[in-house]
DNA sequence: GACCGTTCCGGAAGCGCTTACAGTGGCCCC
DNA sequence: GGGGCCACTGTAAGCGCTTCCGGAACGGTC
C-alpha cells in the first residue's frame, strides 16, 4: 500500500493475492461461470485494493471485437454533421460501443485515416463525399460491417439518406410559384452527394415545368464566405437571377449577407433558399429544407449495430423525408406557414 | 485467391506464404531493422495477395498503446461545443492519434462511461460539466494523462479556458454604459463552469459598480427553447428588466423570439446579450462574447499530446482572450462596432 | 456403495502482434 | 588464416485477457 505503484494492476496480481487462478477471476468478474460466493468476495476485495482495471486490449484481443465504431465526416464544421454525429453517438454509446470519429475534410491521403479506422473499429459508417467508393468497397470487403449515410449506394450496403429529390422540387414549385423565372444554383454539386441529387432535381424540377434550367451551378464551398462571395459575384453580374437557391444554410446566409451590401432587399429583389434548416436560418427568415439530422445518424447507428450483431437481412436503402421550410426569405406569403 | 477468405489473414500467414518467421514480417513491414531488399519485396507481395492488414489490436498489446485519445463533453448540441471537438479532432489526428468522443449529457451513470473510455485511450480531456472532480482524479491516477477543458482545474493537471471573467465584465461595462440598471441573468450557473464563472465575474462586475446585482439567476437549460420560456416569464413578469443577459447564444436566441412575441422591441423596450458567438448570433444581432472554440480544443489536444509522450514539465494553466462583440441587440450605436 | 449431476476451480491454449536476444554467414583486414 | 564486424534472420518471450477442457469434491439416488 505503501507507495502507489503506477503501472496498473493485472489479473494475474489479483489472481496471486487472491490465491486463485486468473480463470478464476476473470469468471468472477464478468459473472460468465459458477464461482463461489465467498471466492467472488474475495476476488472483488482484492480488485478493490489493487484498484484492479481489465485491460480493454487484453479483453478485446482474446473476445476478438473492438466493442467500438467509427464515423467518418468530410467535416465536423457546420451544425449539420455536427447533429448527425450526435445523433449517431447518441445511440451507438447506447448500445454499448465506443464512437470514433473521423474528419477527412482538408486532410490529405483520407483513404489511409479510412482504413486505418477501419482497423480499430467493429463497423462504420461514412457520411457524404469523403472517400472514394473503391475504398468503402475495400473496407466492407475486410468483414467490418458499414453503413452509408449521406451518400449513394455501393455495392450491397445498408444506405441511409435524406430526401433531396422531394424535398428539390417542393422548393422548385414553390418559387415558380413566386413567379420567379430566372434561377441561380450556389454551390459545387461534386462535393457532396446530396447537393449532387438537390441539384440534379432542381434542374429536372424546372425542366418539368417547361423551364429552362441555369446553364451551370455556381460553384463555391459550402461555408458563409464562400457562399458570400460567390453571391455578390452572381448578385452584381448582368442579367441579376430572381431568385438564389443555395446548397446550404450556410452558402444562402452567406449570399443574404451579400444582398444586404449591395442594397438589394430580399426577397423583392431577389430571393434566396437554403437547406438543412440550422438555427441561423429561422432568425435570418431563411425559406429552406429541413432535414432530420439527428435522426440520420441514429438510423445509421442503429442500422449500423444490426450488421455487427451478424444481421444478414436483405440490404436496407431508407431515404427520409424532408420538409419545407417557408420563412420570409422566398417571397411574401399572406401568413407566416412556418416559424 | 479462388475462394476470397473471409477471415483477415495474419502476420502468421503472411510469414508462412514467403517462408520467414513473424518477426521478419513485422520488421519488413515496419521498417524497424535490417531486412534484405529481396526479402522485403517477397514480403510485400504477400501481403499484398493475402490482403494482410495488421491486427490493431495486436498491434496496440503488443506496444502497450491504444494510439487514440478521448474527448468527453456534456453534449455535442449546439455549434460550441462541435467546434471544440472540432478543433480537437483536426489537431489529434495530424498527431496520429485517433479520436473517440463521449457525450455525457442526459446520460444514466456518466461516470462508468468516462471510466470506460479512460481504459481505451493513451489520453483525455474532459470538458465542462460531465462528472465530478473525483472521478476525473480517478482516471489520472490510474495514469492516463488528461487535460481539462472549460473546467476548473483538479489537482495538477493542464487546465485550458476562456476568459470568461474579462468577458462578463466587459460586458456588462458595456451594458451600463448605455444606462440600464435593471438586470436579469438567463441560464443556470450550476450546469456549467463557464457559466458559473461569468454569472460570478457578472455580479461581481455589478457589484464594483456600485449596483446591486439581480437577486437570483433565471435558471433555464441552454437551448433556444428553455431561453424562450424563461425569457418570457420575466418579460411578462412585474418590473421589466432593462437588459436580459444570458447564459450562451442560444438561450438569447430564444429571448430575441420571446420578446418579440410580447411585442417588445429590442432593444429598445429590453437589451439582450447572449455569449459563444455563434453563427446564428450574426444573424439575429445578437451582442455577444465571442469564444474561441476551434482554439480551446486545438491546444487542448497539443497539450494532451505533449503529455502523452511523457512530457513532466511544469503544470500547464492558460486563458484564452475572449471578444465582446457588439451588435445592435444591447442598444443604439453611432456606428457598428462589429459584423 | 456405485453412479451421476452439480458446483467450483485450475491449467493451458489461444488472440496477433513487437522486440530482445541469439545466432549465422560473409567479408574485410591485418 | 583467424578475428571482428555487419547485415540479416529466427526463436521465443511477452502483452493481458477469455474460454475450453477436464478434474475434484460433494451430495443425492437407486
Amino acid at each position: 500500500m505503501a507507495v502507489q505503484d503506477r503501472r496498473q494492476a493485472t489479473i494475474y496480481e489479483v489472481a496471486q493475492r487472491v490465491g486463485v487462478s486468473i480463470a478464476t477471476v476473470s469468471r468472477a468478474l464478468r459473472g460468465t461461470d459458477y464461482v463461489a460466493p465467498e471466492t467472488r468476495r474475495r476476488v472483488l476485495a482484492a480488485v478493490e485494493e489493487l484498484q484492479f482495471r481489465p485491460s480493454r486490449l487484453g479483453q478485446s484481443l482474446a473476445e476478438g471485437r473492438h466493442a467500438a465504431n467509427g464515423i467518418v465526416f468530410p467535416d465536423l464544421s457546420g451544425p449539420y454533421y455536427s447533429e448527425v454525429v450526435l445523433g449517431y453517438e447518441e445511440v451507438a454509446a447506447e448500445l454499448g460501443n465506443s464512437v470514433l470519429i473521423l474528419a477527412t475534410h482538408g486532410r490529405p491521403d483520407p483513404a489511409r485515416k479510412v482504413l486505418e479506422l477501419a482497423r480499430r473499429v467493429d463497423g462504420m459508417v461514412v457520411m457524404g463525399r469523403t472517400v472514394a467508393d473503391g475504398i468503402v468497397a475495400q473496407v466492407a470487403e475486410t468483414g467490418v460491417p458499414t453503413v452509408l449515410l449521406a451518400r449513394a449506394a455501393v455495392g450491397a450496403l445498408d444506405t441511409i439518406t435524406a430526401d433531396n429529390d422531394s424535398g428539390a422540387r417542393r422548393l422548385v414549385e414553390h418559387l415558380l410559384g413566386h413567379g420567379y423565372r430566372r434561377f441561380a444554383y450556389l454551390g459545387d454539386p461534386d462535393t457532396s452527394p446530396d447537393v449532387t441529387d438537390r441539384y440534379g432535381a432542381f434542374r429536372a424540377a424546372l425542366a418539368d415545368a417547361g423551364h429552362t434550367p441555369p446553364r451551370a451551378p455556381v460553384r463555391c464551398a459550402f461555408d458563409v464566405d464562400a457562399g458570400h462571395r460567390a453571391a455578390r459575384r452572381v448578385l452584381a453580374g448582368p442579367s441579376r437571377p430572381q431568385a438564389l437557391v443555395c446548397a446550404n444554410d450556410e452558402v444562402a446566409l452567406g449570399a443574404l449577407a451579400a444582398a444586404a451590401e449591395l442594397g438589394l432587399t430580399v426577397p423583392t429583389d431577389v430571393a434566396i433558399t437554403g437547406w438543412d434548416d440550422v438555427m441561423a436560418a429561422r432568425y435570418a427568415g431563411l425559406t429552406t429544407v429541413h432535414q432530420p439530422m439527428r435522426k440520420l445518424g441514429a438510423t445509421a447507428a442503429r442500422w449500423l449495430h444490426d450488421r455487427m450483431a451478424g444481421s444478414q437481412d436483405a440490404v436496407r436503402r431508407e431515404v427520409l423525408p424532408t420538409r419545407l421550410v417557408v420563412r420570409s426569405s422566398c417571397g411574401p406569403h399572406s401568413a407566416e406557414t412556418e416559424v
